[in-house]
DNA sequence: ACGCATATTGCATACGAATGCAAAAATGCT
DNA sequence: AGCATTTTTGCATTCGTATGCAATATGCGT
């Protein structure tokens, strides 16, 4: 009432000599779970809320050297996929009474900067959405206690946590999806081609053609950016060989993609050229594309992420973690339908074959 | 070379021990300006490479009382004008040395946990993109001494920072060019409708129109979200009395609404209906909608944030301070054009009344 | 070489909260 | 009531770094 100025600056100690305590008993007011009479307890909080107190966070790190901090490392955020994922996984870090810390950009070579930062604020824990880390700083972490998960995408040697989907099965998928539709002539435009998802999805794709005697696949460049993918496909669809088949290794590729056949080569979706791309995102499923694409489950995915995370936090094990979901082939009309196989559920039109 | 495990955990007072130097040497060897010899220095970064050390962030913001770390508040991620933000401000916020700590989602009613956890870290300053605070919690931030920055937002009393651009003259440039285009009967589709650009975009609209003599706006409600903007869409265009020009609060909603008209209620776009966006984000430039969209100049109002921010910090002077940027209305495809005003600048066709 | 000005260094303490430990209070039991 | 047990409390210390101050080392001018 009379305190004047409450600037922030309140310290447990001001709480306790106006609650006529201990420092002691201020703090064990706002530590759950901690030893206090209801009495006391009810005693603090009501100095507390006078004075405008706040526990100190940075305080409280230092001593239990818990920041309660997430680190999140994320690049291509104009790949609406991602600030979905952002979203969702504030959502549930909130939840979890963590904040979260971000990064954007990617930290492939010795970003030795960035990751620097990461170390200095202690963080709880590390993930890496579409971006990896040089194994030697992975080690570190390692050594550090720091338990890091790779969202969508792994590392060569699975020495670190990640959570993906089954991109070769996807892959195939979409293989058997436009095989069964009587595409004759193949094509292919890429993420990044070191990145695990690229290499993966494309693997799949391209055994379940070999598989069927198609054997020459028409390759574009898109590195997950929307102007490399433009370009990629002004390339291919200027072949003699154009093909009549395109799976783009993503939807914000495949969007822009879709939107150079149509409107530079004049090409009509899905009778002179069907595409299907990777991810289900937002555009994709908007009427003007309506893309044909391989869902990936990203709420799970958040949730997989998250609690690896939240496990390891709390054992003190790094042990790593694999976690592998599954997605759907979303049909919509951006491609050439098979004869069967195509079936409904939860009025989401998916394709399954051996059913009808 | 024999320390064996260098868990972090590696302190100042080890790599003093390590270097034969005091804590204090090495603390000032990692504080730039302090005053330290070149040889001593070398001495502690020898000592620091060894043993891995990084100084620890938490307990310098401890007795330094700076995080260095920025709390940003932001909703609306699902439209791509938000994660470009956020991109650019990690970028620059980097460059500041400053570190981003990311909350999503509203915080319009008392949203006092999230509110709690900012101040709980001690965060040195505050952006809020898309979200405003109740004048309780701005007002317990000034006590506190944190700079609060709105981004594309504004609150009642000028209370608070801000950086926004010219919506009311944004809303009269989109009706000058609608009412030169020849229309006829015009539509609204707001956001938010208590929001300050969503008032303020549509005020300007609706005072040139007026001066034209146009009194009857046919108005839906969007929300700034896809869903309810595509409802409102369906709604008016299912009216008799169907507008045939239509401004949409941002782009985010017009392309919801662009794919209603066409692929719903089949109309051409702009023979039948010409659609004026806002924000001109990515999607309004991809061929498929080329939305004609007054233009917000985003790397620049990001700029002025930081820079606010920045301002604010360094001096303690939390004065509010507002910049108002200015944007174009940029001319594509989804409005019939004006017989003259439209020039190109930069190869961007741009609406300059006046000019021919 | 001497004295003075300046640059470096180490000591000791502070930041704000958490926690082991022992003292004190409350509770239960007979 | 008296004793044993449990709960609550306060004291003192700790986390890792920054910094004022006094002490020491260095450099400069003559």
């Amino acid at each position: 009432m009379d305190s004047g100025v409450k600037k922030s600056g309140v310290t447990s100690s001001q709480v306790a000599r106006r609650a006529g305590v201990s420092q002691s008993a201020v703090s064990r007011t706002f530590t759950p779970g901690a030893s206090i009479s209801p009495k006391t307890r009810e005693k603090v909080m009501a100095a507390a809320q006078e004075l405008g107190y706040r526990p100190n966070a940075i305080a409280r790190s230092l001593i239990t050297n818990r920041s309660r901090i997430i680190a999140v490392v994320m690049a291509y955020l104009e790949n609406l996929f991602y600030p979905d994922v952002l979203e969702e996984l504030g959502r549930l870090l909130v939840k979890e009474n963590y904040r979260l810390l971000l990064f954007t950009g990617h930290m492939d070579r010795d970003s030795d900067p960035v990751f620097d930062q990461l170390m200095q604020y202690r963080v709880d824990g590390i993930i890496l959405a579409s971006t990896t880390l040089s194994s030697h700083l992975s080690e570190e972490c390692a050594t550090a206690g720091i338990p890091v998960v790779l969202f969508n995408r792994t590392t060569e040697r699975d020495a670190v946590s990640s959570v993906t989907t089954r991109n070769r099965e996807g892959g195939r998928r979409i293989a058997e999806f436009l095989l069964a539709g009587g595409h004759r002539r193949f094509g292919y435009i890429s993420g990044v081609e070191s990145s695990s998802t690229n290499r993966d999805r494309f693997a799949g794709y391209r055994e379940a053609l070999a598989e069927a005697g198609h054997d020459d696949i028409v390759i574009g460049v898109g590195n997950y950016d929307r102007a490399e993918a433009e370009a990629a496909a002004r390339e291919m669809f200027s072949r003699p060989d154009r093909p009549d088949a395109l799976f783009v290794a993503n939807d914000h590729m495949a969007v822009a993609v879709m939107d150079v056949a149509r409107y530079e080569f004049g090409l009509s979706i899905p009778n002179d050229l069907s595409i299907v791309g990777y991810d289900d995102v937002g555009p994709a499923r908007w009427a003007s594309y309506g893309i044909t694409s391989m869902s990936q489950p990203m709420k799970r995915m958040v949730e997989a992420t998250v609690n690896i995370l939240m496990g390891q936090i709390s054992s003190g094990e790094i042990e790593a973690e694999h976690r592998i979901l599954s997605g759907d082939l979303i049909v919509r009309t951006s491609a050439r339908l098979p004869k069967n196989g195509v079936v409904e559920i939860d009025g989401r039109r998916i394709y399954k074959p051996g059913k009808s």
